[in-house]
DNA sequence: AAAATATACTTAGATGTTCTATGTATAAAT
DNA sequence: ATTTATACATAGAACATCTAAGTATATTTT
């Protein structure tokens, strides 16, 4: 199944940030990656995802530079800053609280997650 | 804490229809109980509620009829309907799912919830 | 009694975000 | 040689939410 896409909306932030706070990665391979990772739940296209990379680091949370891997492609690679990983920090609390919230107001419901 | 909007906009139509599952409510009181059962971690403006239940009415979700309760107030309720419990479920389903594959994408990360 | 506050619903228009669609270009596979 | 996968980019469309304002009644405070 695929999730429905403003549920996804709200944590593209947290999610970037998570996978460029464990390497440096470019734009192309974080679609896949998320892909790979959420077993086809998550898909992201190359028009929503790169302009977030570029709001990402007009906010100052990553830095990118330009490399030439193993394969002749040149490639934008992407590296989570310190103001980022401060962001990421607060991208999880949020993440926390939010899910926390969202079972403390379904929990009323007798047949909620039946 | 309060929770950044754009987090909980996925999910709105889970919460409304999670709570009417349970019993008839009108607007101004959904925006309360949230409030309350959130423990404040969800605020609802009323500019923000309203044209969602009336899009979910629009959809066949809910049927809303007016009452006037123990108060001379008059207020519009909401009642779910059976293509509204229909909906609700499959939400729930994408909630399960898209909470699983978060943890999944963050899994990779090493001190993801630390 | 008057004023202030809480309750209750509504909508227009601004804002913001994401998506579609399209374009460019190279490398790998068929 | 052609197709597919990789790789980045952006304009404009489409969509959703929020702000702000308006209306009206009931309750509480002064």
């Amino acid at each position: 199944m695929k999730i429905d896409k403003n549920l996804i909306g709200g944590s593209t932030i947290l999610i970037l940030l998570a996978l460029l706070d464990e390497k440096d990665m470019y734009g192309y391979q974080i679609i896949k990656e998320i892909e790979k990772r959420s077993d086809e739940a998550f898909q992201f296209r190359e028009g929503s995802l790169y302009p977030v990379l570029h709001k990402l680091q007009n906010n100052g949370y990553v830095k990118s530079y330009m490399a030439t891997g193993d394969t002749g492609k040149s490639r934008k690679y992407y590296q989570i800053t310190k103001k980022g990983r401060k962001q990421l920090k607060e991208e999880q609390e949020q993440w926390n609280l939010f899910s926390l919230s969202i079972n403390k107001v379904l929990g009323g419901s007798a047949n909620a997650f039946s």
